[in-house]
DNA sequence: CTGAAAGCGCTAACAA
DNA sequence: TTGTTAGCGCTTTCAG
């Protein structure tokens, strides 16, 4: 309890502690550049002795080196962007590079200003969820001449890097598989659209499908706010009031299809024959449901592991493909009928 | 396209183009001081025409102020922490101060590993999730000279500040209404508790609540990884099989609790007279379950907000109390007869 | 109201 | 293998 614990301490104080050079002891202490073994051990008592703990603001602005990844999601309650996030620090483990996350809450102001935060403490590189933005922002990551990564969704043109799935495809697929499986009059329901680019894009790949088979959806319902389950629950208690005769419904995710599935077969509803079932994710809270949903995985783990290892190839220098479109795929669960 | 966009811009370059001393720029950029409005309209304009954004990094360095509030919790992926994020960020909304996330991955090894990287960016303060540190890391908080805000839990000694409810008490509570609802024979299931602090310390206080009830756990079961709702499920089928007399069933989380429950439905259990069930956190999942798991909230977000009103109080200069004990209500739901 | 000078704590580059 | 000298880009402080 000796030292005046306010002043924190500097590589001078180990400097003076050790009797070795403040560059030697920055050496020692990032591991760079030949030292002997006798100073190395001197400097490094003295660092632990002490409780010495580098100052990286400094380091970063006399390096102009920050290792940062600036990674910028819509929200972390919504369960995809934790897991994307997970791949991107798996990825990022044994490697000197950093996630650090920030939260939009799906608002294009919202994301202009955390973009602008984050940029400020010049990360090595930038994962950003989506490829919607304000001009500003667009204008902002361009400008930075970090590697920049746009991730989950590819059906636009990126500032620079893309990793994602087409979301468009995505519905347009569940859609085929549903009316090759014999469904035809099929219900929405999803999240309020102008928030969430992708599920409208899934919409929008959905309803073209179906079209081109001479289809329209014969009911919808959009939510937003409030626990997900519960939503599917209501919602889908709602449509069935509303339009009894539908024999399938797709839900924009899984969390609101779990919602709807619990709340059918409660009801006694007959699954899929009756009535199908199909959400989107693939999310692992399915796996204790009382029937496997329909869904498709978004491979979210895998596209933040991609996104990852492209900011680290353009860190070290390297050329990579920037532009990876993965390729979900449908698990049919118990709720929709074989084709 | 004109600028070879790889040398950033800096306070140098604003100054430059709009014919005023980078001091003066520099002031108009944080809103610092008097500035005539000719002269903050000629900076702001050109600073947007170039697209300039502030370096942070020197700005901190420069004036040992740096905005950022370390928050070290286990997980991501398992929502309750998520929600005290929510809290934190709220309440650090409207102030300077921004969150900056770390995860343990509940390995007190990756916590130290994690506390050390924050803490070299000298953050404004910490708050760390559990009382249970490593030695180093408790050393080193208690050497930051800054605020550190222990969360969640409040049995045991706190570095400096603590936010919480006692997990013991919550523990033993249960364990009160559940033998008052005249239940004899309990089952408990849980995650493997030397990972889990806070989880084990409800044990504790629920064993020794039953045991001043003259009760023992009758069967007891601990899991780890994998899909909470199908490991609640699974666990339930189980324990049912090997205890069939069990007339309750006590989850350390909402989420095997609602596996165990969809499980019991579905066997057509009577629930809450043949066996009853709780959980706890009070997740908002439960809303859109066929039955009210009874449960506890965990008081989440207001931990989160008034951890981060204790950092903002105490960066202000303020004295402040730390040590907040929570008081967490049980809330019965349709799984716990009443007394 | 504006500007000039002197660092913040560290590391790049060079010298010994 | 070790030490010395200049900054990194900004803000503090003090002078105009």
């Amino acid at each position: 309890m000796s030292r005046q614990d306010h002043r924190p301490l500097t590589l001078r104080d180990v400097s003076e502690a050790s009797g070795v050079s403040e560059m030697t002891v920055s050496r020692v202490l990032r591991n760079r550049g030949d030292v002997s073994d006798a100073t190395r051990a001197r400097v490094l008592q003295a660092a632990k002795r002490l409780g010495y703990v580098p100052n990286k603001i400094a380091g970063a602005l006399a390096s102009s080196r920050v290792n940062l990844v600036a990674v910028v999601i819509p929200s972390l309650s919504n369960m995809v962007f934790p897991e994307v996030l997970a791949g991107i620090s798996q990825a990022l483990d044994e490697t000197p590079l950093q996630p650090v996350v920030g939260v939009t809450d799906y608002s294009p102001e919202k994301e202009e200003k955390v973009l602008y935060e984050m940029l400020s403490w010049r990360p090595s590189g930038v994962i950003v969820a989506g490829l919607e933005h304000s001009d500003a922002a667009r204008a902002m990551l361009a400008a930075s001449g970090i590697p920049v990564v746009e991730i989950m969704d590819t059906d636009g043109t990126p500032v620079d890097a893309m990793v994602g799935i087409s979301h468009r495809r995505a519905g347009r697929e569940m859609a085929e598989a549903i009316l090759a499986a014999g469904y035809r009059r099929i219900g929405f329901m999803g999240t309020k659209m102008p928030m969430d680019h992708r599920a409208r894009k899934r919409f929008e790949g959905f309803t073209q499908a179906l079209a081109r088979g001479g289809i329209e959806v014969a009911d919808q319902e959009f939510y937003s706010g409030g626990s997900a389950l519960a939503k599917g629950r209501e919602m889908t208690a709602a449509m069935m009031a509303r339009t009894p005769d539908l024999d399938f419904l797709y839900y924009s995710n899984d969390m609101i299809g779990a919602g709807g599935l619990l709340w059918l077969l409660e009801q006694g509803y007959d699954i899929p024959g009756r009535i199908g079932l199909a959400g989107f994710n693939g999310v692992e809270l399915l796996q204790g449901l009382p029937r496997q949903l329909a869904t498709m995985d978004a491979c979210r783990a895998e596209i933040g592991r991609h996104a990852a290892r492209i900011v680290m190839a353009r860190v070290a220098g390297h050329v990579v493909d920037s532009h990876v479109v993965l390729k979900p795929v449908i698990s049919r669960g118990d709720t929709l009928r074989r084709g």
